[in-house]
DNA sequence: ATTGTTATCACATGATAATGTTAGCTATCT
DNA sequence: AGATAGCTAACATTATCATGTGATAACAAT
């Protein structure tokens, strides 16, 4: 038995959502309130329900903020951000603080009731929307690396030993060469990538744009 | 019309799924081949698909690997993995590499049907056991700030002085101070972080650990 | 009122790093 | 065969860094 809460200070949208899951076999909504603040009074009081529906813009204490402490305290608790907002800084931060799905408010009463029947099968329900905004996250971290300013494999090495703090001499002694060698590779680094000190290099490599 | 290429190396399944999308209405399934490099190859010389189901073990070039030459010289294309592999690895780097949606092989010709529909329409289809682990991928991105190791803002700014690649001498006249001043600062910020060496405090400052 | 923290500055010294120049060896490409 | 690229190495010089020691002033907390 899934059961669901409901955080929506749209009285209408709430009363109208909570009326459907309810009615729906193996579902029950016992509890739709206001505000973060309400739920939490609730959930102090009573059975935890597996699955939250919870809006972003809400009185009081917003939804992120409120996932995050309902997540602390009762970290079983699926919960389901349904809101209008589809701006990436919204679904990331929502992600981040436990989110395990995120709907936009068009969606239907039975695409809802997928969604939760879904989440609880181990799924993560998504608007299509909110899917492609996740992808293309990743899609960005595409390495934009400068195909012509490409290290070469013992470049790289150095690179390595830099980013771990090591000293010139202790790079040498990892990597068994001399530490004019060493020098050597890192005047040539520093060519390639158009830098003059460690601490770029190290930037650099860090931020992935090597 | 939704024009559909696939690159599977299991002739029955490829066999399967190209006759099923080619006799869908709006959509036709022209090509499909056993490994990236034939495709490559008929993107050469006709028309480009608008979508690509894609496998990732694959003789030869492998699936990843193919999607970011094919992305490469066709970024229009839009590329679905469609494997049974399920490991975060594979599918963050397919992510990465471009991929706009990811289905497990389990996937009903019917729902394979579907994604590439959403996907036109601008979703992201994607396994819900795929969904969820790159949800948790967010969640699991929980700052992890050590509290009791804070520094004060005038280290930060020290500190983003550093990041920024620049030397004692520049972050001195930056700040507009001197540049002993800026010494003692970044004594006490290797002494709060324990460690004794721009790089690190570099390396630090962009894993997100300070 | 004393203690603690932060921010500021100075002087000194040995250790590292940055840069210039040169060059031998190997593998690969033309 | 000659050119090119990569890895190796040495020597030299100047610049920057890491660290020790010590000090003054503002401000907050006990």
């Amino acid at each position: 038995m899934a059961i669901v809460g409901i955080v929506e200070d749209n009285k209408k949208i709430r009363d109208l959502i909570q009326r459907y899951l309810d009615m729906q076999e193996g579902m029950q909504c016992p509890v739709a309130t206001d505000t973060v603040e309400e739920m939490l009074e609730f959930l102090e009081e009573h059975q935890h329900p597996n699955v939250l529906l919870m809006d972003i813009q809400l009185p009081g204490m917003s939804g992120i903020k409120g996932m995050e402490i309902i997540k602390s305290k009762y970290p079983d608790i699926d919960i389901i951000m349904l809101t209008v907002y589809h701006d990436s800084h919204k679904i990331f931060d929502s992600l981040k603080a436990g989110a395990s799905g995120y709907l936009l408010k068009h969606t239907s009463l039975p695409e809802i009731k997928e969604s939760i029947e879904n989440l609880l099968k181990g799924g993560a329900p998504m608007s299509p929307q909110i899917a492609r905004k996740v992808i293309t996250h990743f899609n960005d971290q595409a390495p934009k690396k400068n195909e012509d300013s490409m290290l070469t494999s013992r470049e790289q090495d150095i690179v390595n030993g830099l980013v771990d703090g090591l000293s010139y001499k202790m790079i040498a002694d990892r990597l068994d060469i001399s530490i004019d060698t060493v020098r050597a590779h890192i005047r040539n680094i520093y060519k390639k990538l158009h830098v003059n000190s460690k601490a770029e290099v190290i930037a650099k490599s860090l931020r992935g744009e090597i």
